[in-house]
Order: structure tokens, then sequence, then C-alpha cells
DNA sequence: CGCGGTGTTGAGACCTGTCAAGACGTGTGG
DNA sequence: CCACACGTCTTGACAGGTCTCAACACCGCG
């Protein structure tokens, strides 16, 4: 069940025996959750963190006309608010992209963990400076590269995120959404969304069809995108 | 010495006495550092973070073809890179904008810290998370604001941290970027950002001369900038 | 006194946004 | 099985915000 989580965390760092037990203990019960939600608004009090075990959510900030930028992406193994756990109330909505299903797990929990294993503990603030890290990349693309690259570097990303978690496979992933959805990632209008994904096509690198992305070059997209994966620290760590 | 730091952590949260000597005893040594220094270069092996005594520092990422986006800036109080102590390595540079004097603390003290004061792990956990916080709201103006409100909401910004640790007084404070710099925190060119200081010169809501800010209508530039604080998360937390 | 960094201004180009219309696809109900 | 509605994708024409390039003013400093 949370099997994915943890691809992700050995990913980066050595997971013992009895780290995984205190893992996997975490986890109070499960849910089930529409596409297209609010799962959790910002302000609200918060006294457990989502860990995501299928579908796609998102980080969400809006502006009073209803502009709406996303902050990141979140996958199947990714705790999508464990900076709530610290935080007790988010500065964003999460909302979800695609059905999803999560685990919920108590905060008292996590609570507890760091008291009991500092290493581990260690490993979650880990991640979530990571997620800060995801963060300050699209900030360099938000400000500064053109439309074609941004949307380029996005595909980079997921292709390796995905790839950890075995969701990617010949370069090719599920990409459930919109043009719409897509412009909130890349601080784009969904016009332009679809001229520069042309302009991807035409270029013969990516495909992007039926929800699905198909990278035909990576070599080329990676250029385009100026990507440098290790903002994503993919390896594992020295202690 | 510290006492900036311990004014910004108690904004948020309550430090007791033997948490405020575990913190004084965190610091090995302090550092001078002339200004326009990059002081810590992206991917460099780190084995100690960086407590900012005084001074104006910043994350900085930039793209092959030397543009550069500054991610946040970090002024009197901040740990300028507390996450590279899980992140062993950073994604980005941390730059000096103004000369700078710094506090060392050697990683193996704050994993010692980790150990044994689980309550002071979750407290500067939630500082990193902060920061977090503050390029989310980054990435929003990024994707989303204008020029103008981009620019006041970096204002509004500054101003309340700036407050917390009594380096603004009558709503002026100092401000050492050049306007290049300026531009590189708002994804804007130079000539362009002077065009946008003039528009806010001309509302009448704000100055910048000789290196200082004066805001003379605070609210107007909070609601050019659609500004809300709670991103800084500005009271104390309940636990 | 001259120089380099910084700030300012103007003209024109370009990227991206806006508005509007139509195509396509899929699910629903008749 | 068809008709329709709705969301999504696509395309065109035009507008506008921001960038580029260039020149000049200002100023502190060596």
């Amino acid at each position: 069940m949370i099997e994915k989580h943890l691809l992700k965390l050995r990913a980066r760092d050595d997971v013992g025996d009895e780290e995984e037990k205190a893992i996997r203990g975490l986890v109070s019960h499960t849910v089930d959750i529409p596409a297209d939600e609010i799962f959790i608004r910002a302000g609200r009090e918060l006294s457990e963190s989502t860990l995501l075990l299928d579908g796609w959510m998102a980080r969400a900030k809006d502006l009073q006309s209803g502009q709406r930028q996303l902050a990141e992406l979140h996958v199947s193994g990714d705790f999508v608010d464990l900076h709530g756990f610290t935080l007790k109330r988010l500065d964003h909505d999460i909302l979800t992209l695609s059905k999803c299903r999560v685990a919920v797990v108590p905060h008292h929990r996590l609570k507890e963990l760091t008291g009991r294993f500092p290493q581990l503990t260690r490993l979650y603030w880990f991640m979530t400076n990571i997620d800060a890290a995801i963060q300050r990349e699209w900030t360099l693309s938000l400000g500064r590269r053109t439309a074609i690259s941004r949307m380029a570097q996005l595909f980079c990303e997921l292709r390796l995120r995905l790839q950890v978690i075995g969701l990617a496979h010949n370069n090719s992933y599920d990409f459930p959404l919109t043009q719409v959805e897509l412009g909130e990632c890349l601080g784009l209008t969904a016009v332009h969304v679809n001229r520069t994904l042309q302009q991807l096509r035409r270029k013969g690198v990516l495909e992007l069809q039926q929800r699905r992305v198909t990278i035909l070059d990576v070599d080329a997209l990676e250029r385009i995108a100026e990507f440098d994966n290790r903002y994503l620290y993919l390896e594992r760590r020295r202690h």
C-alpha cells in the first residue's frame, strides 16, 4: 500500500526494518477522493497529514481575480502536506487533479516518531526540503524561463519523479492534467499552453494525447529545459 | 549576538531557557563576508549551516544564459541554509547582497540537537517550512501577479519580516538591493523595475531612495499586492 | 578628474494574453 | 440511435505588458 512511498524514500536514503515498521505504523486509515476537489483548504486547522497513495494532487494558491497558480504537483508516494505537521495550517489549498486514494497520518503519531526516531525525523524533514527545492526550480522557471523551456522542465521533472516510483516506462507516463491546469503550473494561459505544446510536438520532442505524455527525445527536451536533475536529490545521502 | 534569531523564533513559538541555551550552544564562530560574493556555491558538500547575524543574503539560481533568479531574501536572524543540514548540498547559491556577518553552526551540533530536543527540532523544521511558504508566495507572484503587484508584495513581506526583528520603523527600512537585483527577485528586467517603481512613487504609495524603502500608504500597498500575511506564520502556534 | 556602477528615459520588438469562434469527444437522456 | 450539452482543445486576430537596445545622467570613489 505505501510501497511507492518507501520507494521514494529509499531513492534518497537507507530505511531499515525497524524504521519501515515505524513508517507503516503511521497510517491510521485510507480515504478515496473524487477528482477536482479541494481536499484541504488553506488555513484549516490540521491534526493529520496525508500520504498520497494513488492519483494526482497539487498545491494551489490563488488571487482574488480567481487566477490560480499551482506550486507543486504530487504523485503516488508523496506526502502532500507533511509540512502541515509543523505549520499546523497551510498557506495554500491541496486539491485533487484526478481520483485519488490517500492514507491518513495523525500528527500525534508523527510527534511520537520525532521523539523516538531522530534519524527518521531528519529524513522526513529532508523530504519537505526536497519539496522546497522543487518549488525553487519552478520559481526559476516562472521568473526566467520561456514558455517552452518551462514546459520542458516540468515534463523532465515528472519523468524522473515517476520513474522512481515505477510509473514511467519508455519515457512515457500518464498525465491527467488539462491544458488549463498545465497552464496553472506554468503561469501561462490555456491558449498559450496549447501553442507551446504544438511547438514541442513540431520539434518531435514530445507527444501529449489522451492524458498521456510520451517523450520522444529526452536529450532534446532536457536541452530545451536546461534541465539539471540535481535539485531532485535522487542519489543516496552519505551521513 | 543571535538576539534577532531568537526574536524571529519567539514570534512563532515559545523558546524556554534550556532551549535558548541549546540554541546559543550551536554557534561555533562568526565570519565577516564582503558584499556581492557567492558565499555558498550550489552542490558544495556542506558540514555546517549559516545563521545570518547582520546584512542581507539571498538564494539564487541561474540559467546558462547568465539570467539569475533570486528565490528568497534573507535578513538578520535568518538561518540561510538550515535546509542544507538535511540536504547535505544545496541546489542553489547563497550570496551576499551587502556586507554580512554570519554565525557558523556545525552540522554535528544540529544532529546532536535533533537527538536531544525533539521540540526544538520540530521548531527548526517549522522554520524551513516557513521559508518554503515564502517561496510559494513568490511563485504565486511570478506566475500570476503583474509587475507592480509583485513588487508591492515583496515590500509588504519585508516590512513584516523586518518588523519582527526590529529593523523596520514607521514603515521604513533599509533595502540594499540595486534595481537589477530587485528585478532578479521579481523576474523582471532592471528597466522594467525602474518603471514599476515610478508607478508606485506616482501613486504616492512607496518611496525608495538611497537604499531605503519608505511605505507611505500601507493599505494601498497591500491592496495592490493582494497581500495576505498568513503565509509568514507570524502568530504563536498552539501545540 | 575620470571611471564604473547605478538609475532613467525613449523607441520599437516580441512574447504572451485576451477575446471570440469553432471543432472535437464523450456522456446523457430521449 | 440520435440529439444535445458540456468540457476540452484548437485557431485567428488583435492588444498589451514586458523586454531589448541604446543613450544619457548621476554619483561615489579611487
